[in-house]
Order: C-alpha cells, then structure tokens, then sequence
DNA sequence: AAAATCCAATTTGAATGCAAAACTGGCTAT
DNA sequence: ATAGCCAGTTTTGCATTCAAATTGGATTTT
C-alpha cells in the first residue's frame, strides 16, 4: 500500500465517523486493520494532523479530532472567502460545457428536492459546489478547499434542514446557477458567501459542534 | 528534538533556500546534519510534502518542490483571497491597539522605503500584511495563509523592484492603512488584492518561477 | 476510609536491520 | 563509436526492535 493510500484511508476512516471526533487512536489496533506496520501509519498520521483532522498529544498517542464552536465559524469563514473567490475565477474561466454540467446537475438537485430526498440533494449540491472550485482552474485553491470542506464535510452535509431552510437553500442555489450562466462574478461571490452564511448559522444552531468532553469509544 | 522542531528545521532549510528547489534530499545526509535517525526525518518529509514544500517521488526519493509560473499566479492568486478575507474580517475586529502597531510599522516602513533599505522595507512590509492577518482573528485562515505564503516567500520578499514599482507600492500601503484606520473592510480588501495582483505581475515579469530542468546542487 | 506512592504493563518514539527498487559504471554487440 | 545491457552499489520503504514515557491498579500511609 502506497504512503498516499494510506493517508486516504485512514482520512475516510475520520470522515466517515469510523473514527469518531476526539476519540483515541490506538496504532497498533490501526496497524491490525489496515495490514500495515507502525512506522507507515504514523507518517500517515502526521500528515492528518497537519492537515487539522488528527491531534497528537506528545507520548500520549493521537486522537481524532474535535471541533468546538469557533472552529466551526472560523472554517465556515474561509469556506466562505474560497468559494467567493472560486466564483469570481470561475465565472471568468468557465467553459459552456462546465455550465451546462453543473446546470444538469442543479436541475436533478431540484428533483431530489421535490422528492425529499436529502440524501441525494446533498450529494448534488456538493457536486455543484465542487464543480465551482475546479472550473476556477487553480488547483491550489481546490487544495486548500478541500483541506477546509473536509473538516466541516459531516456538519456540511448531513444537518437537516427545516422545510423553510430547505426552499431556501434552493432559491439562493437559483440565484448561484444564474450568475453562473450570466459569468456575473461579483454576483455569483455574493451570493455565494450569503449562502454560506446562512448554512454556518444553521449548523451552529443545530449545535453540531463536536465539543462533548467526555471519552469517546474507540474505533470499532 | 520533537517532532514538530524536525518539521521546523526542514522548513526553514527549504525556505532559506539552504536546499535550493529541485534539489534531491538525500535522507542520510540530512539525518547526520540533524543528527536524527531516518524515521523522525521521513515523517517531516512527508508532512512538508503534504504542504507543498516537498515533492516526494515513490521508490525515488524527494526533492525540493520547483515553483513553475503557474504556481506562481495560483499562489498569487489565492493569497489575494486570504488577505482579502481577512482585510474584511479585520476592519471588524481590529483592536485601536493593533491599528496603531500597524501604524507604527507602517512608518517605519516608509522611513526604510526613504532610506533605500529595501531588506528593512520588506521585513516592515511583511510585518504588516502578517498583522492584518492576524487581526482577523481566524486561526484557520492564519494557517491557510502561512502555507501559501511559505511558498511565495522568496520571490515576494526579495524581488528587487523599479523606482517607480516601489513608489507606488508604499502609496498602495499608505491606502491599506487608511482603510484600516477607518475601518473600512470592503476598501482594505480592494486594495489588498489590487496591491497583491501588481506584486504578482511584478513577480512573474522578474521570472522568478523555479522552472529551470537542470539538475541542482545538493544541500551544502 | 481517603489519599498518596510505587510498580507492573502498555504504549509511544526513535534506531536499527533487511528486502526491494533504482542508479552507476563498465562491458558487449552492432 | 554508440546504443543497449548487466552486475555492483547505493538508496528507499517498511518491519522489527529497544528504550523511554505513560497509565492503571494495588499497596501503603495518614
């Protein structure tokens, strides 16, 4: 297993919940799992916790790690500031079949939202998302957009939404797919970032915070 | 030496340009310079990899990560977003204390900028784009910052510039600190990213992209 | 009985050792 | 003379090993 495998892995593992928030990573049980020795695991864990998904406690191992409350503002935040930004570069970098793609893929976002299917209309919306980033045509913004969405991806995109919440969400992604069409970057960045906004203050309200201080299981 | 002195150390090597880009690392040579063993030394390796400042090349080793001109303007172009950002989120937060450092920089700055000491110009320069950053009370976006800015240090900050170049970036600095001094986050952010996209075009016309195929000189 | 202390057992951090892959230089064949 | 090839050496990647730090619990002390 290559060293980038490995990472990979283990990053799912942390996203998916395998490994829930501020829960102990024991190596070897790890090691166990993943049929790798020590010394691999732990370069991969170095790497995770660069990248702000793992804590490590010098000569007390590492764990999985926790957002509070002002993590998540402050990721939302610059969320916020990199899809603005990938909006205005997209709208000037942006081919016709680019559009026509994320538009096919807001018209079967609408659909599921028709249907209620949360599920679906959550893996459409980020699609459209990250089809905004990649057509910005800067692959170090997709980078850090990436780094920052990973932290907030659960919260992101499994909250529930109130059925007002929801029809609006859906409006201001009209309003996103327009200035698109339209190559309106200054509008496409604003409505970005109120959309974002509105999403952070729904998810700080639902109090999705990972800040429980009490010890969590172990990986399964 | 802790983990995180290693990561430090190799970093510092790197952006000193002590190993200059392209070069290969040899892990043995850098073990006995650090006097560290290969382990700790492979982990750094991978964590500055992960950010950019390493190219790791699989059964081959690693090298010092080259900057083409396309990395270039994507750095650029993202740092203009980060200082941007946060220009906004500082005009919010900015304690009257923080302006008057900035101020006092600032000042300094332009005595150097008369003095013709262009070392003393820059380190007053960064000093300031550093402490609007970190007036934006964003841990998240201050690190974002940091990673981007590791890579475009060298050529943002040593860059000799035109009579003229120069004149007008400490005007464009007499505007960001009036926005700031007023507190007015949507001027900051233009002149942020105005200031930033003539240092970029300054840049990239000194050809100070990395891109040169020929084989380095290993680390002294 | 509660608190502090000490000791065994576990776990982490780093060095070493070993197998596999890549580079070097010299040789052969065309 | 040059291109291709092969053995020897070096370097990488990973498993293993060893020492140091931590944890948990039993014991002792107050």
């Amino acid at each position: 297993m290559l060293h980038e495998e490995v990472v990979g892995r283990v990053r799912a593992m942390l996203l998916d919940g395998e490994i829930p928030p501020g829960a102990r990573i024991p190596e070897r049980d790890l090691c166990e799992k993943l049929q790798i020795s020590r010394t691999p695991l732990r370069e991969a864990l170095k790497v995770l916790a660069a990248e702000g998904l793992v804590q490590l406690l010098p000569n007390r191992g590492s764990r999985a790690a926790r957002l509070t409350d002002k993590d998540m503002r402050d990721l939302f935040e610059v969320c916020q500031g990199l899809e603005a930004l990938a909006g205005e570069l997209a709208c000037e970098r942006i081919t016709d079949a680019e559009i026509a793609d994320v538009a096919a893929a807001h018209a079967a976002m609408v659909r599921h939202y028709g249907e209620h299917d949360l599920l679906q209309y959550y893996r459409c919306n980020r699609y459209i998302h990250e089809a905004i980033i990649a057509a910005a045509g800067n692959p170090v913004l997709s980078g850090l957009y990436e780094l920052v969405t990973a932290r907030i991806r659960r919260a992101r995109y499994v909250t529930p939404m109130t059925p007002r919440r929801w029809a609006l969400a859906v409006q201001e992604h009209e309003a996103i797919l327009n200035a698109l069409q339209r190559r309106d970057g200054v509008g496409l960045s604003h409505i970005l970032r109120a959309h974002l906004r509105h999403k952070r203050e729904e998810v700080l309200q639902a109090g999705f915070a990972e800040t429980e201080p009490l010890e969590q299981a172990r990986a399964s």
